[in-house]
RNA sequence: GCGGAUGUAGCUCAGUUGGCAGAGCACUUGGUUGUGGCCCAAGGGGUCGGGAGUUCAAGCCUCCUCAUUCGCCCCA
């Protein structure tokens, strides 16, 4: 029989690397609900029409990255690419602004957008997200960002920097896009790189955030959006930048960090790492007043974002967390047939009174059985003869410094103590 | 969607000008009948990613294909 492969982008994540996203998922929990939030867990499947009239029509995610397909009714359904869109309908589906002024809420699961998967990009990804609906003061931002930074240091993540900027509002961001545009059809348009002379039509903001390097160097002078916002904007990003100035709370304006996402508005923000590869970007989000009255509900305003949590990975592989290597406490030899039960039921008996340990399905040679038990990496190494048969006893051993001494079964896991 | 790199033992990889398929680690067994990580010896393991072609002869050269991976793009 031929072996069945497994989908391209779509891994299959082991141990050790699995305890990193259980030390991820729990951080997670921990710290937003020391600010208020409750998690929520939302369908991987939705409607189509969630994720394009959510994210935008003629975003990449919409147009070339989602999972589509019908059902057997013919309806489309896409798995989610993100999760902010399922959340905000979950959202509108439980009438929760009617219950309450500001919800908030977190969740965890996998997303899928169909790319070339490289270091850091998978087609299955993962996310922990957050979002906060109903405020639109300033320092629902600021919390929010804070909330993102507080994570990345829980996590044990210090080569981290934070992006910010604005990008203005229904009001003022087309008058600043079009001032744009004014100067870029004034550069030698055909100098630019191909996509870009495509952005300057349809989305003039990206082609500030284009890698290429000629881009760059054309784009330099190019009017900054932050000097362009209106007043009311302005002030908003004044409290965001303030608070953080006076948290001490270290970031670097980015005027051109132009979020993909077309619900985006006013604060917008990224965590970068620059020891992971190309995709650099841990985490990302913005303000998005607007989004949950697009989707058909309250015109109720938001701001959240989401961390990639196999990015988050690649940095703590480079600096394991204790939680993530913990040593099981016992492993138990058997070197005699007759000794089977016996530690069938010690095993059982100490992993009731909370002690973590594999014992041996089958008796062997004392040779294998110690190499099994420096493999488990157990403190102590537990040892079932005959004489221990004979004694009523176990043989315990210290792994570390290889002391040993019989011990009467009923008293094995005071040994372990 | 575009570009580069790589596919040889379970793992990491050598393989010269085209000439018998290799090493280290891991595994099994023994040295040592009940004490591991070090040492010594022996052993098991291969569709050289797949297919076509050139050749007396292909792991090596040519073409096709599949897969993996790193970038571009995009995003978390």
């Amino acid at each position: 029989m031929s072996k069945i492969s497994r989908i391209k982008g779509f891994a299959d994540i082991f141990a050790p690397g699995s305890s990193l996203f259980t030390f991820m998922e729990n951080t997670a929990r921990r710290v937003f609900s020391s600010y208020g939030y409750s998690e929520l867990r939302v369908p991987i499947l939705e409607f189509t029409e969630l994720f394009s009239r959510g994210i935008g029509t003629e975003t990449d995610v919409v147009q070339k990255e989602m999972f589509t397909f019908p059902d057997r009714k013919g309806r489309s359904l896409t798995m989610r690419p993100e999760c902010t869109a399922g959340i905000m309908r979950a959202y509108i589906d439980a009438n929760l602004h009617a219950r309450e002024s500001v919800s908030k809420l977190f969740s965890f699961g996998p997303m899928f957008r169909y790319e070339r998967p490289q270091k850091g990009r998978m087609r299955q990804f993962h996310q922990l997200d957050c979002e906060c609906l109903g405020a639109h003061e300033p320092q629902a931002d600021a919390e929010c960002v804070a909330m993102l930074m507080h994570l990345m240091s829980e996590l044990g993540l210090d080569q981290v920097h934070l992006e910010l900027n604005t990008l203005g509002c229904k009001e003022c961001r087309p008058r600043y896009k079009a001032l744009l545009t004014e100067f870029l059809r004034g550069l030698d348009v055909d100098s630019f790189c191909e996509d870009c002379q495509r952005r300057i039509v349809t989305n003039p903001l990206r082609v500030l955030d284009c890698k290429a390097p000629r881009c760059k160097d054309m784009t330099e002078s190019a009017p900054s959006i932050g000097d362009h916002v209106c007043p009311e904007c302005a002030e908003h990003f004044a409290v965001v930048t303030g608070f953080l100035s006076d948290r001490g709370i270290p970031f670097v304006l980015n005027s051109r960090l132009v979020r993909g996402l077309d619900y985006y508005m006013r604060t917008t923000f990224e965590v970068v790492s620059t020891t992971i590869g190309a995709q650099g970007s841990v985490a990302g989000g913005g303000r998005y007043d607007g989004l949950v009255a697009q989707l058909g509900g309250p015109d109720v305003p938001g701001v959240g974002y989401a961390v990639g949590m196999e990015r988050v990975a690649l940095m703590l592989e480079q600096n394991m967390p204790d939680e993530c290597t913990a040593r099981p406490d016992f492993y138990l030899a058997v070197l005699e047939d007759g000794a089977l039960n016996t530690a069938l039921c010690l095993a059982q008996a100490l992993r009731e009174e909370g002690f973590s340990g594999e014992t041996s399905f089958a008796a062997k040679s004392m040779k294998s059985q110690m190499r099994q038990a420096s493999k488990t990496n157990a403190r102590y190494c537990l040892i079932l003869g005959k004489d221990e048969l004979a004694q009523g006893t176990v043989n315990v051993k210290n792994m570390d410094s290889g002391e040993q001494r019989q011990t009467p079964l009923a008293d094995a896991a005071l040994a372990l103590a």
